[in-house]
DNA sequence: TACTTTCCCATTGACGCCCATAAAAACCCA
DNA sequence: TGGGTTTTTATGGGCGTCAATGGGAAAGTA
């Protein structure tokens, strides 16, 4: 199974382009490989990202939600009605909506982070706060990542 | 079950790259024998390593935590972002990654140290110290290894 | 026309792939 | 068991390819 991995920071040249990192393209499926879907992050002042096949997992996850909660009408509202479905030319470069950039504070540059099954794009000072944030809540947790990532057995 | 065992010092060659030790790469499965995982050690000022396997593993765990909870999102950054898929060339040799190499004080050479199911990249002379704590930490404890080696049933 | 987006080409540096060598380890056979 | 031979390892270096980036020109849009 393919998985978003790893943190890049790549430029947004005068155009308004920046690289998808290679490892990134590289998950996409041969069907859609030129194309992304970008959205803004619920909780973030970030941009969420993902293959085309992804959209479909999400929406499933939201229809699973109590049809009659809050939470089921504002995520589908939040999601759904601000996709932004995006092309990479030929060098594996797009263009950030201009909203989106807003969103997420970006200017020169924005760092990739994976999550596995998708990505988000930060401005990468905040994406480093956010990481040692994460990284803190866990350990006030008293849970290792190295037990998560080693062990065997879950507890 | 195959485990990274012992310690080996090898040198970072002008390009960055650095053998994982012959007996290291031979517990990696054939699937995925030129893939391993890096991450930072959060205790230590040192790097932990393990196979490439273990990601998927670890992603069904994750992805099986509610996708809105917080731990999803901490577990998910903490580790998806954090983790670097690195491939081994023809000749078993891999890059360390810069920050990586700083986080460790990484510059001409490292150490390997087999812990089991995963394996730890330290500074050659900080190894040796964390070595030597490790058994007076033991000894203190009033365990010995004997006891541990020969009892089957510890948990 | 003015502006935006895509296509194409160029540059640079990083990385992968290949081959070479010396030392160590494994092997073999008397 | 010892000594010689073969194989494996750790390491070094050349070179081609690819990724990230930049910019000009063409094509599309308002």
């Amino acid at each position: 199974m393919k998985l978003f991995l790893s943190t890049y920071v790549n430029k947004i040249d005068s155009k308004g382009r920046i690289s998808l990192p290679s490892s990134f393209r590289n998950i996409l499926s041969k069907e859609n490989k030129k194309e992304i879907i970008l959205f803004k992050s619920i909780k973030f002042a970030a941009i969420d990202g993902c293959s085309y096949e992804r959209i479909n997992t999400i929406s499933e996850r939201i229809d699973n939600l109590d049809i009659f909660s809050e939470d089921q009408d504002d995520f589908s509202t939040s999601i759904f009605s601000e996709i932004v479905p995006t092309s990479l030319d030929k060098e594996g470069r797009f263009i950030i909506p201009n909203f989106l950039k807003k969103h997420a504070n970006l200017k020169n540059e924005a760092a990739f982070i994976g999550q596995g099954n998708y990505f988000q794009i930060w401005h990468p000072k905040s994406a480093l706060e956010k990481q040692k944030a994460s990284r803190e809540r866990i350990k006030a947790n008293k849970k290792t990542l190295t037990s998560i990532l080693i062990n065997k057995s879950n507890d």
